[in-house]
DNA sequence: CGCCGGAAGTTGGCTGGCCAACTCGGCCGG
DNA sequence: CCGGCCGAGTTGGCCAGCCAACTTCCGGCG
């Protein structure tokens, strides 16, 4: 399945970097075992050695290798979970691991956006958002509330959906919004009184929340966005590298 | 500081990088703004594209900017808090910061490795591992509570620090072991007695949890370590995109 | 037996070039 | 006035080559 994405992405470095990323999570080179050479592989896929390295540059992002100057590249986990290199929507996510997402919308409102919301999708003073609620479940057991402010572009078709549609992202990417960037922020917070209600939690227990700020191609924000999980149903994972990563920790003075 | 680091790299295009993102977060380009195109930089530095395309990998990978076939490529983010594209120590984090870090050695054993620790540390069954509980301060408060497993290689050089040293790390660093690449997972756990003890909340209170297993440039694991930090200290920071990206989420299976 | 030097192998980095795919604006025709 | 076509500009992708820096191993030498 993702194989077969990164398959049908048509560039040649990502076919190769499929490849061997399959060759490496079935253990072709051994558990902490070696690469063949940039060289080498070039050649057994007929390409230049450049795009190797471009293929080996998206597993060494993904944490599958480790590389360094005068040696081969060692293989570093041979048995990730899931190595999406993409961005993820709940409803794909929960899809690619077999089970079945569901979404209920719990209240949508258009309202004048506050200076946080103005700030984060970057709009003018006095500017209406759309600011849905939803809940979310796993193969039906509820998982994650989902508070959503979109820009009125975007939440004009939010609010012709159905109440019932699954994804959202699906039909906007059919209106030409797409999905292309985001910051997330990780953090603890505790239930209030509607999480509570619909997680069948206590209030004040644990979430792990994750507020996501998305842009699309052209760099506009088009949704902003607090996911609160229920704990022991998710976890996320991240690698990084001295080479370079996409990881930073930071205090909280905003909120 | 951390522009200075980025200098200090030698590497041509991480150079071009570290200037490119002080003129981004210094506004030279605007709020949401067009950056020149490829060529046009590559003139400006005297290098070739190429080059230029390296240092616009980094930048777009810290969410800096993005980029489509087509057109410009656009500034996402001018006010990123910190942009460390280093993989960083707890004490090299906090300096950066502008805080004091802090560190109080609570106890030091060594015992045989349990099944997930092999696991985790590729160790032989038998081995025996070096283990540490360390009370982490920020500027004299306490924030969170470190439970590190160390292989021996590793350990031995550690449990001969003075109990009194903030930084782990580097003294490491100087006997030969290096930190490259970490896998990690952020999930919220519930304080147990010691965590309360130290961190002074109560038994049962939500911490936001990181695990996280570090590896050495040749892809033996040197430690594997629980963070549990107190809630509204600190937050966890990721940008991901469609053409690359290191998270990824999974459900919680193992533990 | 141990240490050191050198050679071979490998990745990091940089150049220059080429073409395809795509965006965007302007021009022209209806 | 609107819509479609076209061309300039721009990024994505790929290639071939070159050198530097580094690791590893082996053999010679003390």
């Amino acid at each position: 399945m993702a194989l077969d994405q990164d398959r049908a992405a048509g560039s040649l470095y990502r076919k190769v970097a499929a490849d061997l990323r399959e060759a490496i999570t079935s253990g072709s080179f051994g558990e902490a075992g070696r690469l063949p050479a940039e060289g080498a592989l070039a050649e057994q896929y007929g390409v230049s050695r450049g795009t190797v390295r471009q293929a080996l540059a998206l597993l060494r992002a993904d944490g599958l290798v480790t590389s360094r100057r005068g040696t081969r590249r060692v293989v570093l986990g041979s048995a990730r979970v899931q190595s999406f290199s993409e961005l993820l929507s709940f409803t794909h996510w929960a899809r690619s691991m077999g089970e079945e997402p569901g979404g209920r919308l719990e209240s949508l409102v258009r309202r004048p956006a506050d200076a946080a919301e103005r700030e984060q999708l970057r709009l003018e003073p006095g500017t209406e958002v759309y600011v849905t609620l939803r809940l979310r479940t796993l193969s039906g057991t509820p998982v994650m509330v989902e508070r959503t402010v979109y820009p009125p572009r975007v939440g004009e078709l939010v609010a012709r959906l159905p109440a019932d549609v699954v994804s959202h992202t699906e039909p906007l990417r059919e209106h030409g919004i797409l999905f292309s960037d985001a910051d997330h922020t990780i953090d603890v917070v505790a239930a209030n009184a509607d999480d509570a209600r619909l997680l069948s939690c206590r209030r004040g227990s644990p979430l792990l929340r994750e507020k996501r700020r998305t842009t699309d191609p052209t760099g506009t924000p088009v949704e902003w966005s607090q996911d609160r999980y229920l704990p022991g149903t998710v976890a996320f994972s991240i690698h990084n590298s001295l080479a370079s990563s996409a990881l930073s920790r930071h205090a909280r003075d905003e909120d």
